[in-house]
DNA sequence: ATGGTTTTTACTGCGTC
DNA sequence: GACGCGGTAAAAACCAT
């Protein structure tokens, strides 16, 4: 379509969604708005949040200065191509490295920038509070610092952030669900983040599968009633141990369908696999170990 | 790389509306 | 006939070694 102004590269930017446009070589965002509508805050559900979404920084071209890019020939001529006095040699050489440090300087900033402006995007997207994606910078740029980047690709970190950071916040959100905002695929982000929190030593605590109960009660319309019975399932489960190796969504998705059993309002299991992203397979093994479960602890 | 575990895929039969 | 439900076998994904 159009030529990138980033890379130049011709006929690589496509449209991303509604609002902004993206380029397939270097994945700048071209924003066609200058204004920063926000996302909707009053997504309250990873769905509500992906429709009503308006992703987009308020990107400033101009701002890019292309200037500092400019080339110091290493020739010591002038434009005429004679030889330039020691004293002048000196001096360009000065000049050239001073050149040659705001270059690097420039081009770091820049790859943390698009890096930060990636955060945001994937940020808005999933519908995640502020504190979260400055969490999600804050950890990227620990990454850059501890040198974690060589090696990956600056998508897959900045991905990885955003994943690490709704774990430590407790913001229910599955790798499935970062990925689907995200460049880079599933086991790509979720190597990138084993990586990532490893290096930094983040305290990853395992994701309580009640975390996702009202995402998914609420998608499913259901009554508190039998949201509350589903957190009930899963302590109860918990305390028996069913829970180790197991998906938290998978278990998650299991509780609120043994719950509609035991309540009365019956949810479909493909319904519930459908929200929760599992198939009614895993929700029957689960559901079939909780009930156990429920069984033996009432009686 | 390997083996053990969990999840998914694909397919089955049964009962009900 | 479509749908919900339960089960199975094999493939795929995951994790620790």
């Amino acid at each position: 379509m159009d030529e990138c102004p980033e890379c130049g590269a011709a006929g690589s930017v496509v449209p991303v969604d509604g609002t902004e446009r993206a380029c397939d070589e270097c994945g700048l965002v071209v924003s066609e708005d200058a204004i920063d509508h926000g996302p909707e805050w009053r997504a309250h559900s990873f769905e509500d949040g992906r429709s009503k979404s308006r992703v987009g920084a308020p990107e400033n071209l101009a701002m890019h200065d292309k200037g500092l890019t400019t080339h110091i020939d290493w020739r010591d001529r002038d434009a005429y191509g004679n030889a330039l006095p020691s004293r002048k040699r000196r001096r360009m050489r000065r000049l050239r490295t001073w050149q040659e440090r705001a270059r690097t300087k420039d081009s770091r900033e820049r790859s943390l920038r698009s890096a930060l402006n990636e955060v945001n995007r994937m940020s808005s997207a999933l519908g995640v509070p502020q504190s979260t994606r400055e969490g999600a910078a804050i950890i990227y740029r620990r990454a850059l610092e501890e040198d974690l980047i060589r090696g990956h690709t600056v998508e897959g970190v900045a991905s990885a952030a955003v994943y690490a950071s709704c774990r430590t916040d407790a913001i229910p959100r599955s790798l499935e669900e970062v990925a689907a905002v995200s460049r880079v695929d599933r086991t790509e982000i979720a190597r990138t983040y084993r990586y990532v929190s490893r290096e930094l030593g983040l305290e990853l605590a395992p994701v309580d599968p009640v975390q996702y109960l009202p995402r998914f009660a609420s998608e499913l319309g259901l009554s508190p009633a039998t949201e509350a019975k589903a957190a009930a399932v899963i302590e109860a489960a918990t305390a028996q141990g069913l829970l180790s190796g197991r998906s938290p969504t998978g278990f998650a998705a299991a509780a609120i369908y043994t719950a509609g059993q035991l309540t009365g309002e019956r949810v479909s299991q493909r319904e519930v696999a459908a929200v929760a992203g599992v198939t009614t397979v895993t929700i029957r093994h689960r559901s079939k170990e909780q009930l156990a479960a429920m069984g033996g602890d009432a009686a």
